[in-house]
DNA sequence: ACGGGTTTGTCTCAAATGAGACGAAAGCGG
DNA sequence: CCGCTTTCGTCTCATTTGAGACAAACCCGT
């Protein structure tokens, strides 16, 4: 139980099997690939994947989620004071990623991911919306909370903007393109939380 | 004693030492490692190091050996009809392998490094020079074989030849530089063969 | 020449890994 | 629907590996 001190092997390998996941995603596409492929391709058994991982999912959702982990320590770290601040270190860490986020979210990647990222997405939305600069107005609320309609546009958005900026090599650094996109997502709040 | 079937756990650590020390002659050059260095890169124990190799000398030594190896290898398959021939293969393994020979012989190479790769040099010079089209007259002995001072500069300007064409971006094809490189030696060859 | 820190090379023992086998499940072509 | 092949997921045991300690060699500044 007790896990040891030691875990330079298990960091390794699932470093090794990380990378030749890329790789592989980036070849031959996510949901083509097989347990054995991506452990020959890491130099490592299969019975190493199975120990620290589920399948083929779950190193992917580790990969993501530990991203995100370090994501938000950055966030935390340098301060949240200006909000819109989390998507602009968002965007620079899809740039740091970017080969695996080029290889997940194109088309050779998994529709399966992209719902996750949608997911996670939104949850940011619902942290960080009620900042005033993405209120319509300061007593009306930004859409309504039993709805996720417009996160969810929201999203959809981020994400093929993210693909669309990877796609043609980051025209834009992350500050602009956060504001580009603050700008549309404030502007699609503004306009349907007059509907009713 | 008895080699065991399995060596994919040797065969991984010593890539995974391998690609460090690149890597880290390119940052640091390599009188400057350290085994501990080279391990921390690798994520390998130092014991790992040792029990593989005796020592960083032997580790080089052993990429060049094996990469030679293959070069021979590569050669002997595709026939020696044509014996500068070999000399194609020789650019065309420098170029794969550019980021190893650009670490060892640049500014942070190794001299000692050098010394190994030119007596290399001469003793291909040494098995393939008394082919004809590099001698200068059928009844006359290339060099006289109680002094290697040509083989020696032949090799010498051969080095060079591979550094200057790496640091300038490989502006010929290995045909190309192979035939350059020919004529010269030929030239040095006819000209001191008529010494004595 | 002397000392303090680093690196080397070797050792031991616990722990993660690799090989290989296994049945079950899934894909696939006829 | 039925075989045939591949892949999955799990298991066991031998083997390599990592952690850590050690003395010896090596620097390097005083």
């Amino acid at each position: 139980m007790s896990q040891p001190i030691n875990n330079l092997r298990l960091r390794r390998t699932q470093k090794l099997l990380r990378e030749a996941l890329i790789e592989l995603i980036e070849e031959r596409g996510f949901e083509a690939l097989t347990i054995s492929e991506i452990t020959q391709r890491a130099m490592v058994s299969r019975a190493a994947f199975y120990r620290n991982y589920h399948d083929k999912y779950d190193l992917v959702e580790r990969i993501f989620g530990e991203a995100m982990h370090d994501l938000f320590n950055a966030v935390s770290v340098e301060g949240t004071e200006h909000p819109p601040q989390i998507w602009v270190k968002f965007f620079e860490h899809i740039a740091e990623y970017e080969r695996l986020y080029r290889a997940l979210l194109g088309r050779r990647g998994s529709s399966w991911f992209v719902l996750k990222m949608r997911a996670f997405i939104m949850d940011l939305l619902n942290t960080y919306a009620q900042h005033p600069q993405w209120q319509a107005s300061p007593d009306r609320p930004l859409y309504p909370t039993t709805d996720d309609f417009v996160p969810n546009l929201i999203a959809t958005m981020m994400i093929e903007s993210i693909t669309w900026w990877l796609d043609h090599g980051r025209p834009y650094t992350p500050q602009e393109i956060t504001t580009r996109c603050v700008l549309l997502a404030s502007t699609i709040f503004k306009e349907t939380s007059t509907w009713r």
